[in-house]
DNA sequence: GCTGTTATTTTGACAGTGTCAAGATGCGTT
DNA sequence: AACGCATCTTGACACTGTCAAAATAACAGC
């Protein structure tokens, strides 16, 4: 029983929340995309959420918990993207194939903070994620490589070690994304054409006068 | 005037340290080999080298202008190699690019922190780093982009847009680079196997079949 | 050798952080 | 109605980066 007012402000009217867990996950996200991740504090967050600084440590395990959860949700969205993208008729396999390199790393440009959560060492380095996300994480690298054994056989990738292949492929993809990410390539207009350039640099080695 | 005993512990005999900046570089990159770049506290490192909280205040502007000038360290360490690997006369034109791709992602896997903060946000997003470094940094992104040029015109690499080649290839060693890094490809063996299937990948291109 | 200037270092202090332990509150079930 | 349990709060602790002011030492000029 809450009701959120202007300046985001909180006011509550019972004890109990209704539903911290999922707005203490929305004021995350909001406050990471106003002061990144290193300028998230719990403390700022309970107070913007309108609660005591400790009340999310009944949510979460801690700061790194919480965390995780965010990634989670990400991880979500990507697999959902990536599967009808791989689904939908409408497309070539040239097509798809294409798609899925730019759309990885527009994805990653329109969502800095939750792409560097999901892939950061801040979570993989340490053995401590969550269950949560590591199930929906390894899905999302096993539904990659999938798709990208499926190119291969109809010759659109070349056909080496997939897992080899694969992990360069998506090695490309994801530097590609930190550099812009994290201000080396500043010029965002031209991720786009950088993303097509690597499109046509990991299909052209099988189509070699064009 | 200063003389280090076992433990890391350090005594002075004098009031002034002598040489506290290299010091203080020094003892920082083994705090961050130790415990993690989020590990590395100003205070602890004053301790261990034997001064005061704020006495490396007088040496660096702040903790960010510390891990800047360590970064820029490794941009030198960096770009001398790349330098001498170009210039060997017994290489060949070939075994240079693939020595430049293997040795990237291995200075990279075998100094992770540094890496990390030669081309980490937390440098480059924020506006305000180090002029040295700017520099420094400047200079080996010209290198690398007169270097690719050169293997361009070689026929080594697709001879298309060299700016946006380029930016592929820099983005793929780096992400293959960062993914090892921050533990989600975790075979370290492998590492080298990711690398030459990158040089397969990239010079393929121009040898159609083989 | 003495003195004033400057570079270096220290002490004290402040605001901020994550998180643990104990107590307060209220919802749901018996 | 009463118990149990999930939820929330208050208090506290150790830790962080960094500023201001004082203390100390090295150095330049006379």
């Amino acid at each position: 029983m809450i009701f959120t007012m202007a300046q985001n402000q909180t006011v509550r009217t019972s004890y109990h929340h209704g539903d911290l867990r999922e707005t203490l996950l929305i004021a995350a996200k909001a406050l990471i995309a106003e002061f990144g991740i290193e300028g998230l504090s719990l403390r700022k967050l309970a107070e913007r959420v309108g609660v005591s600084r400790t009340a999310p440590y009944h949510h979460f395990a801690d700061k790194h918990g919480l965390l995780c959860a965010i990634a989670a949700q990400g991880f979500h969205q990507r697999y959902d993207f990536m599967q009808t993208s791989y689904n939908n008729p409408q497309l070539s396999d040239q097509e798809k194939l294409q798609q899925f390199i730019c759309e990885y790393i527009r994805y990653a440009a329109q969502n800095p903070e939750v792409y560097d959560l999901m892939f950061g060492r801040c979570i993989w380095k340490q053995a401590k994620s969550t269950q949560e996300l590591q199930d929906i994480a390894y899905a999302t690298f096993q539904y990659q490589l999938k798709m990208i054994k499926h190119w291969q056989t109809l010759g659109l990738i070349l056909d080496a070690d997939s897992l080899r292949v694969s992990q360069v492929l998506w090695g490309s993809m994801h530097g590609i994304a930190k550099l812009y990410i994290d201000g080396i390539y500043t010029d965002a207009a031209r991720v786009e054409e950088i993303s097509m350039m690597a499109v046509r640099l990991f299909t052209s080695s099988l189509k070699p006068a064009e």
